[in-house]
DNA sequence: GGGGAGATTATCT
DNA sequence: GATAATCTCCCCG
């Protein structure tokens, strides 16, 4: 399989959102496979480009795709975003670890790795992600993108932990992996 | 093992 | 001054 390139990117985000699970991100010598994925876009009450307003924190959601969107939440954790067309973009929610283990272990102060990156939160403490790292390149260092092999069944859902827009079935997944925020109540599609 | 409070700050109105 | 795409701990039973 080739390496995944910056068109993978040029598409609206539910696509890519779906096209990620089961693909291995790496972040310097930690990494592990994408389990769980949401999309936004400025369509999306939820979504930080609604109405394609722009701001300070979300310029990086209007420029090239292919880039990270790293932002702070809750005062507490950042989170990852993988920019797609159109200011649109997809939240990194879970991974499987499968790189790095003691290193996440290590930032996380937690080695079950049920608890390394099993949430947006989570994986970027896991990885040492911090805003630091906004607007890097998804395809230079540390950053690197592995494709999947097969294509694995996906799991959809409504998001997780929205206010706005709480109803959208923009959330992917592997419905039967350990390594999930949660679990998908609805069958896979 | 489930529910709820609290943490803590960048960003925007 | 309000909000936020989260997480952990503590309480309960």
């Amino acid at each position: 399989m080739k390496p995944i390139g910056p068109r993978f990117f040029a598409r609206d985000a539910d696509a890519v959102a779906r096209a990620l699970i089961g693909t291995t991100l790496m972040f310097g010598k930690s990494g592990g496979i994408i389990v769980e994925t949401e999309a936004y876009d400025t369509t999306d009450p939820a979504s930080h480009s609604y109405g394609e307003r722009q701001t300070r924190r979300n310029a990086v959601m209007f420029g090239a795709p292919g880039h990270a969107y790293v932002y702070f939440i809750y005062g507490v954790h950042w989170c990852l975003n993988f920019v797609c067309k159109d200011a649109s973009a997809v939240l990194i929610r879970a991974l499987e670890p499968t790189h790095g283990l003691a290193a996440m272990a290590r930032r996380r102060g937690n080695d079950d790795p049920r608890k390394l990156c099993s949430g947006p939160g989570k994986l970027c403490e896991a990885l040492g992600i911090t805003g630091v790292h906004n607007g890097l390149s998804l395809f230079a260092p540390p950053l690197a993108l592995i494709n999947r092999s097969r294509r694995p069944a996906i799991a959809t859902g409504v998001r997780i932990g929205l206010t706005k827009a709480a109803d959208l079935p923009r959330r992917y997944g592997l419905a039967n992996s350990p390594h999930l925020s949660r679990g998908f109540p609805e069958l896979p599609i």
